[in-house]
DNA sequence: GCAATAGTGTCTCTGAGACACTATTAG
DNA sequence: CTAATAGTGTCTCAGAGACACTATTGC
């Protein structure tokens, strides 16, 4: 049974050393606070946008591709190697509102679309400096508002288009457990075709009897320091995509890379450029058509039948979220 | 250009200070390192079971409820308040590790599914000793192994039943925006009765022209610290049961809260207990079917038919995962 | 008309939901 | 036999995938 003392006329009660809450608070930032080692908390951002593929036939509608903004480190550690734009937590400062800063720093945009993904801290030793706990984030940007160009030196931020491809499956059975192996290939190439990045990624997943399941990237060969990404970051890209695509299928995510006005080949191009794959025309629209609003615009100037424009159903989500 | 210089035979570029990576790191620990005040990182742990309800009529067979381990606060803040488990991370231990640790502490159980869930950290008076950052996760435990009786203290950590409630959703249009509020009502009440725990939430969503879609997660009414749950944990519960009933629909998550043999009723009931809804039979079990082994064990002793028992089946993943 | 893109109609297959039905046990 | 639970058959409806088809423009 707690002890209960009554303070200005309020009962406040006491822990097992005699304290109020006022008195324990007291007690513990001056003798307790920094007793132990702190962890670095940093926020890393997947920014993405799609843009419009150079198509060598200007006669054709172009694709689409997605699209990653990386940044050249100037210092150690990783001096050289592209990394996502991230950096440190100020103590006063929210974990979301660190990351809304970064985005900020490198768009000169606020108000986009921000979710986070994952927080990195299995591996102590993620950073040489010191222990780093990084939390990821992924923000979705309409190309047309890009007009800034990102972050103060060009040559140090670049847009990277991004190719991902799952190449085989492998499974092995043991003992009455599963385990498959997924290889990942990810190839990132910078907008002025000057850099490019190639991974190999293994996705292992463990199925154990009772339906345990434990998924773990790695990467292939398994080799991260002479790679041309910093850090972990090709990890939190995959993930990042992952993410995408799941959500692709069952929200309206996609409309944060659209325009307010686009055509619906305009936003399957979108799609296909985040799935990686064509998607057919009539299915698309059967499914989309809910989600979106038709407007009386027609986009012209094509040489061929001109597009309506269409904008997002706000009221979609009423029905179906 | 960066510089390179021949340290031992070997290129090593340089930083704008001149430094090889070595140089930078001494200099960096020694310097800069402890240059801004850092955020204690700590990891908080849902552990989910599920166990048979107390049946009145003794003859039926009992419908599950999921259940949650929560522990009574000794210590300001919050002293008295119940608080899901958790603990500072150790300067040289993994994030995951950390929750194992207290995984284990609590239950004497190790090799369990365990996910990550969120990284609260937004408010930078979660906690009032210190900047807190807190990592949480999500365990499931099958309630057979859990011999063990939870904590060291019987009287300071309890399984909880939970009972969730989407109570009403209301709408509200304002320049082409769209605000939905839900109703969240959860009832908490311990094994042994003498604890119960009532909350309102209030899940807001807003959706923005261009797609964004933002979801706040509040209090209702807006008070914390007079409710008898600690810090915002009630916040990470209800984002845990998204998640499980989410991850329910398309994985097999469920069997880590079954034994290795069930009946196909019994699994049907632990569905139903994290749903909060009844299911059809007949659609139940050719949902699940693949899912499963079946055995030639039935399960005698009940005064009607007995049922056979089924075992997860590891070879469903391969396909459909 | 032709080339190119925009947009539709419809068949099939699969899976979810609803619900009526049959099967098997103890006593 | 009955009570109770175990388990199946089948109808309907909605959505995804495939693919052939029609529509509209500039030139």
């Amino acid at each position: 049974m707690p002890n209960i003392k009554m303070v200005d006329g309020k009962p406040e009660t006491l822990n097992e050393r005699g304290q109020t809450e006022a008195e324990f608070l007291e007690w513990y930032k001056r003798e307790e606070k920094d007793k132990y080692e702190k962890p670095s908390v940093t926020t890393d951002m997947l920014l993405f946008t799609v843009s419009d593929k150079k198509e060598s036939n200007n006669r054709k509608v172009p694709d689409k591709e997605l699209k990653v903004l990386l940044i050249k480190r100037k210092d150690h550690p990783y001096i050289g190697k592209w990394a996502i734009p991230g950096g440190f937590l100020n103590i006063n400062e929210g974990l979301e509102a660190t990351a809304i800063r970064e985005l900020k720093e490198e768009t000169n945009l606020d108000d986009v679309y921000l979710e986070q993904l994952y927080t990195w801290g299995d591996d102590v030793k993620r950073d040489p400096r010191m222990r780093v706990i990084s939390t990821s984030y992924m923000a979705l940007v309409d190309s047309t508002h890009l007009k800034v160009k990102a972050g103060d030196d060009a040559a140090d931020a670049k847009w990277f288009s991004i190719e991902r491809n799952i190449l085989e499956e492998s499974e092995e059975k043991k003992d009455g457990e599963v385990f498959i192996t997924k290889k990942i290939d990810i190839q990132l190439t910078s907008e002025d075709g000057e850099e490019r990045i190639v991974y190999t990624l293994l996705e292992k997943t463990h199925v154990q009897q009772r339906g345990i399941v434990k998924t773990r990237v790695v990467n292939y060969p398994a080799v991260i320091d002479t790679d041309n990404m910093a850090f972990d970051h090709i990890k939190i890209l995959n993930y990042g995509l992952d993410r995408l695509q799941n959500k692709l299928e069952y929200t309206p995510i996609a409309f944060n890379l659209m325009p307010q006005y686009f055509t619906f080949i305009e936003l399957q191009k979108v799609y296909e450029a985040i799935l990686g794959r064509k998607l057919i025309v009539a299915n698309f629209r059967r499914k989309i058509k809910p989600m979106v609003i038709e407007t009386d615009i027609v986009r012209e100037g094509s040489a061929h039948r001109p597009p309506k424009l269409f904008t997002f159903n706000v009221d979609w989500t009423l029905n179906s979220f």
